[in-house]
DNA sequence: AACGCATGTTACCGATCGGTAACATTGAGG
DNA sequence: CCTCAATGTTACCGATCGGTAACATGCGTT
């Protein structure tokens, strides 16, 4: 065993590498942080970064897709958990959000990313776009199968106060507005619960 | 009349820089604009804006309190308009916003600042903390003085949804969770002003 | 043992960064 | 007119940036 055939694409330093750009882009920002002192914190050089990144911009995507892996796994460990209940599905999404607002105060990595990737045209922020998206498409399809109607509407709403929570957090504190976050959700989805038209057949 | 008397701060090339470095740093973000670039647009040279700031971070605290500025002048302004009548106070804040998610798809620049500023330390993070701070206490007042009972939870409920639409007019685009911040609004207001102090029975 | 590939090491490149020194120019007020 | 302060101009500094070339080393495979 040891180690993997080299048709695998190798597992050792671009891991490394991910791992250090992840908590030193997380920190310091993006342009905050220069190649070389990624490369030196994920135990490596800049030639086997460039080696694995042509540029830091494809380290900046990579960057960006392990954030999106890891909200698919977010949505799978939904579902796995909670099967046939959207109820409890809902329930533990707005909990992982919470879990998100009172991280640690440095916002949301894509929002982040997308505020200094300035260039309207930069791979990163097609992709954010996409995943941002998506998130709220996934969550306007688990408040449908929680029983909602207007659930597109109700999605939207939860979007707009968990991006709006996890920047409060960063700009005006832990005792800022986000701190009501959970509140405000519980509230905004009981008085979507209540309202009329069409419910389950 | 041509100039001021020296005794009174020289407005000329001050305000032209501090007007380039507004745009600027909302365009390309903080970190994405040299020192060169803002003098050059200003119509001045890198010296000139050295002698009125004495570094690149006092320039951005006065970015950060110019943008302080025009927030007094918006809550002046809303007051004018409609002396006594926190009711249409509270309309004109809600349209002024509803202007701000659909201006650009920047963000708001005080978010933006903290994004890149990530030094927890740095003055203008302070400035930002306490702007954003002070915006929440204002729309509780106008809140309560609109006749809402639990006006710190509505405070708090449209500060996350305008900073989160903020957030999401710039990652999701424009026909993202954004677009739907006015109805959510609304909706959301006209919630608190149905239910009195105790909760809905 | 010999090969080959991934990695490490060192040095270097041009560009740009924030910031400064020295000097020339301007223009208003005494 | 002369003074003086604000501004403009040029050149420069050390540091850091993203990115590359050339070469050395380790190590698994055959």
């Amino acid at each position: 065993m040891g180690r993997e055939t080299p048709s695998v694409a190798g597992i050792r330093p671009r891991e490394r590498i991910i791992a250090a750009a992840r908590e030193l882009f997380h920190r310091h920002g993006i342009r905050g942080v220069g190649v070389d002192t990624i490369a030196d914190a994920a135990g490596t050089n800049k030639m086997t970064l460039y080696r694995h990144f042509g540029s830091k911009d494809d380290l900046i995507l990579a960057y960006v897709k392990t954030i999106a892996a890891e909200g698919e796994v977010m949505w799978q460990e939904i579902a796995r958990d909670h099967p046939a209940d959207p109820q409890a599905q809902l329930e533990d999404w707005l909990a992982r959000a919470e879990g998100c607002v009172s991280e640690d105060g440095r916002g949301c990595d894509l929002a982040n990313a997308a505020v200094e990737l300035t260039e309207a045209d930069h791979p990163a922020r097609r992709l954010i776009e996409q995943l941002k998206t998506d998130h709220r498409n996934r969550l306007a399809a688990l408040c449908h199968a929680a029983g909602v109607a207007q659930s597109e509407e109700l999605a939207d709403a939860l979007t707009l106060l968990l991006e709006g929570a996890r920047v409060c957090r960063m700009t005006a504190g832990r005792k800022g507005p986000s701190a009501e976050f959970m509140h405000t959700a519980r509230s905004i989805i009981q008085s979507f619960k209540a309202k009329p038209k069409a419910k389950r057949k």
